[in-house]
DNA sequence: ATATTTGATGTGCAATTATGCATCAATAAA
DNA sequence: TTTATTGATGCATAATTGCACATCAAATAT
């Protein structure tokens, strides 16, 4: 038999469901590679329903984009889509997502300049928690302003410029913590969104 | 790596749920083999949690259980299962479960005395309707009843005896299909639970 | 007691995933 | 325009599933 492009029906909604929430976090195949621990060819191609993917892939993408796997009677089946629709996947502005991955990107290049000192270590940690929490994020003059105050540190080691975006990203990230208990686990740390050119 | 006994957390839960959903509807492995289209033996290994599924086995096995899977939000994650306990795995009761499969076995083997006398179809296929709702069927004696009449039925040809259980089975279903309207899609056709000693 | 059923295991063997790497076209950014 | 980024593909290789069969021990049924 050949490759049989439209394999079963359920598999498309999965595989669906699976780009639609990267997407919507505003994750890049590559960055969710990193966060999942699976190659970008491979997402790439589970994304386009061209494999038949074991469990435990499923599982590593579904969890990297805090959804669960569950099996559930049919006959509750819209029961559950409509509930999953209301408590649903926290829609992301892509114009923030990119002013986010922008400041951590110049974030990490900074470390160059700066090597490891506090204030760029503290940048990046908090630029990560931001990054992380950004579906609640949605004033996106603040994430300019921030994308802006990292962006304007120069190249010269200029620890006053440095503090100041420091304190902008403290300020936002404090914020968004506060408005919700941050209840669910937070199994992985800080990370890079973008390369990790270490 | 060694076989890795304990696997992630979320399999072993996928792996229980598939077995309960099983045993729920009254399935022997190799019945739901013959369903699913998995072999007997790699259902075990799934349900022992032995194996890393692939989807397309995760899907066959969870569709003939009358279970979907689904990627859901994990915030929504404990509104989901109960909202999946209440509309709930009907619960099989074993010995009408027993009754049932020991009736439809007698039928089988009443092919070989009857052929493909008309009445026997018939009753074949009042079975396999009676056995695929036997989540509805609760009266214990009325499944005695029934498997006792099939067993009745003598080897040599007695149709009266036949059109006896045919009558007391087409009496059940008949219960059976008015108390509800039986509203979902009844994909699978009459079948044997039991081997098919075609 | 004896025969049957059920779930668990084991052994080859073929088919497919998964991974690491490279690359490429299209798009967006500098 | 030039440079990066993103998603899609290809390829070689290692690892694992999936399948067909065959048992086997324990529980059930006759």
């Amino acid at each position: 038999m050949q490759k049989d492009t439209s394999k079963n029906y359920a598999t498309e909604t999965i595989a669906a469901a699976l780009r639609a929430a990267r997407e919507a976090k505003g994750l890049t195949q590559r960055a969710l590679s990193k966060l999942a621990g699976v190659p970008q060819a491979h997402i790439s191609k589970i994304e386009s329903n061209a494999v038949d993917l074991r469990l435990s892939s499923l599982l590593a993408l579904a969890h990297a984009v805090d959804l669960d796997v569950s099996l559930i009677p049919r006959k509750a089946v819209p029961a559950v889509r409509s509930l999953a629709r209301t408590a649903g996947t926290s829609h992301v502005i892509p114009q923030i997502s990119k002013d986010l991955a922008r400041a951590d990107h110049a974030a990490v290049r900074l470390q160059d300049v700066f090597k490891s000192s506090p204030e760029l270590v503290q940048l990046l940690e908090t630029l990560a928690d931001i990054i992380r929490q950004q579906a609640r994020l949605t004033d996106i003059r603040a994430a300019r302003a921030l994308r802006d105050a990292v962006e304007a540190i120069p190249s010269s080691a200029d620890t006053k410029a440095l503090r100041a975006a420091l304190k902008r990203a403290t300020s936002i990230r404090n914020a968004l913590v506060h408005s919700v208990p941050l209840t669910d686990d937070t199994p992985r740390p800080a990370y890079q969104l973008e390369d990790d050119d270490a």
